[in-house]
DNA sequence: CTTCCTCCATCGAAAGACGATGGGAACCAA
DNA sequence: TTGGTTCCCATCGTCTTTCGATGGAGGAAG
């Protein structure tokens, strides 16, 4: 009931996604680790938020996927960025930071 | 096809009108005029987004209504802060302000 | 009188996030 | 060997939010 706590700010996770990315190939499991950690917690994104949201990037040709195995021994999906990925990501980042500074003009 | 430019930042829309609202009672068409003008034109929502916001508002009680007549003498809504309405904005504030914090450390 | 602007409101479509759920494989402890 | 835990994949159904399109009504202006 009620109180509506989003994990994630809506409209984000690709942003999200795209800059974790740039640091190097990554499986699901990872990006979601590397997330919550660097946010201290605060960005706890599900596995039902993340794969969908990879699906997209793949459409999109934002990232590309190859089957291998993580450093645990485990069969894992890793992602990388591609080209149009890197394009992708500096716009978002721009959006984002436009529409923060606009918002941050109504709360000041 | 493709080029996907929400108006605003998705999820931000309550703690918008919320703030607006801070300053006196306005209505519906008031408020997406000031959100556009003190954004300089970024803030840009349109009315079949704006209404449905203000109906969720209103059933939460975190706003009320009357109605009334505008400056320029047209038959208007006011919509007002109530006290729950105030506390709720400083939850979406604390609460806008922890994601994109957040955010800037994985952008960092 | 016609057109523009203000101000209200709804409907249907699309998208995004999430809880629940399911499974397989490695590792460890009892 | 069995059972639990962590790692890692993925989907389905639901809810919520946003938005384009649409439709008025009344005042102002040309």
């Amino acid at each position: 009931m009620g109180t509506n706590n989003p994990e994630i700010l809506p409209g984000t996770l690709d942003l999200l996604i795209l800059k974790s990315l740039q640091r190097g190939k990554m499986h699901g499991y990872g990006i979601a680790q590397h997330l919550k950690s660097v946010s201290d917690e605060v960005l706890q994104v599900g596995e039902s938020s993340l794969y969908p949201a990879l699906q997209r990037l793949l459409l999109n040709g934002w990232v590309e996927a190859e089957w291998g195995a993580s450093e645990n021994n485990r069969r894992a999906r890793y992602y990388t960025l591609t080209a149009f990925g890197r394009k992708q990501l500096q716009r978002e980042r721009a959006e984002f930071d436009r529409m923060v500074l606009a918002i941050h003009k109504v709360l000041a």
